[in-house]
DNA sequence: CCATTAAGATACT
DNA sequence: AGTATCTTAATGG
């Protein structure tokens, strides 16, 4: 574990801190797929993303799903750490996109690090603000941009996280994603195909040139 | 084979 | 852009 601490955070954490993560941090391997964190859940622990990707998704009340974001090497759940803080619930799902390697550190240290290691208190604010900033980007597409620029920005963002040109999702889980609906999906798809920008087969699209 | 499910098509709002 | 419905095609017993 600590080869791969040294690896992710080498270039910003003190040796000492560290040290301290390997002593009481767990590291934990989890399938893609998995739901790490729900809606309504306490939190005890602070995930620090080693290797993988995460996705980060609300929920409206009719249980229809929308991505915000996605958490990648040497990230953290910021939602997580404001809800350490402050005792409250989530307000979001976060579930495995592909494998991943997470070293789960327990509430507690999270304070008594603040205090002692400034790598530590940069890498938490570091962390809100690119959070904040990718959820603005999200913001900014939902709000300002038409679906099928939303469809490629989530295909180029995908096929980036999960290191694979070739997107193994069905049009639906897509219409999940984007909050919208499979023939819409399907239908923008088909156009994408027509310009040559990707190749459609039952299951998963391949991405020629978005 | 058949049941299930992904995706294409069409028509309507 | 989204819904409803039907058809077609792939996949896995």
């Amino acid at each position: 574990m600590k080869k791969e601490l040294l690896e992710t955070f080498e270039s910003q954490f003190e040796q000492s801190l560290i040290d301290e993560i390997v002593a009481e941090g767990k590291l934990v391997e989890v399938p893609a797929g998995e739901i790490l964190m729900d809606i309504g859940n306490y939190i005890r622990s602070i995930p620090l993303l080693l290797s993988g990707a995460i996705k980060v998704l609300r929920e409206d009340d009719e249980g229809d799903e929308l991505l915000l974001y996605y958490l990648e090497q040497g990230e953290t759940c910021s939602m997580t750490m404001a809800c350490c803080m402050g005792q409250t619930k989530s307000e979001i799902r976060a579930i495995t996109e592909t494998e991943t390697e997470i070293v789960m550190v327990p509430v507690q240290k999270m304070e008594e690090w603040m205090a002692k290691y400034k790598g530590w208190r940069n890498y938490v604010f570091e962390s809100y603000h690119n959070r904040l900033n990718e959820l603005l980007h999200t913001v900014d597409s939902i709000a300002f941009k038409n679906l099928d620029q939303r469809l490629m920005e989530y295909l180029i963002k995908k096929s980036e996280v999960t290191n694979d040109n070739c997107i193994r999702n069905t049009h639906q889980e897509i219409a999940y994603d984007l909050h919208t609906s499979r023939v819409v999906i399907s239908r923008l798809l088909k156009k994408l195909e027509k310009l040559k920008k990707l190749k459609l087969h039952r299951s998963h699209i391949q991405i020629i040139d978005l």
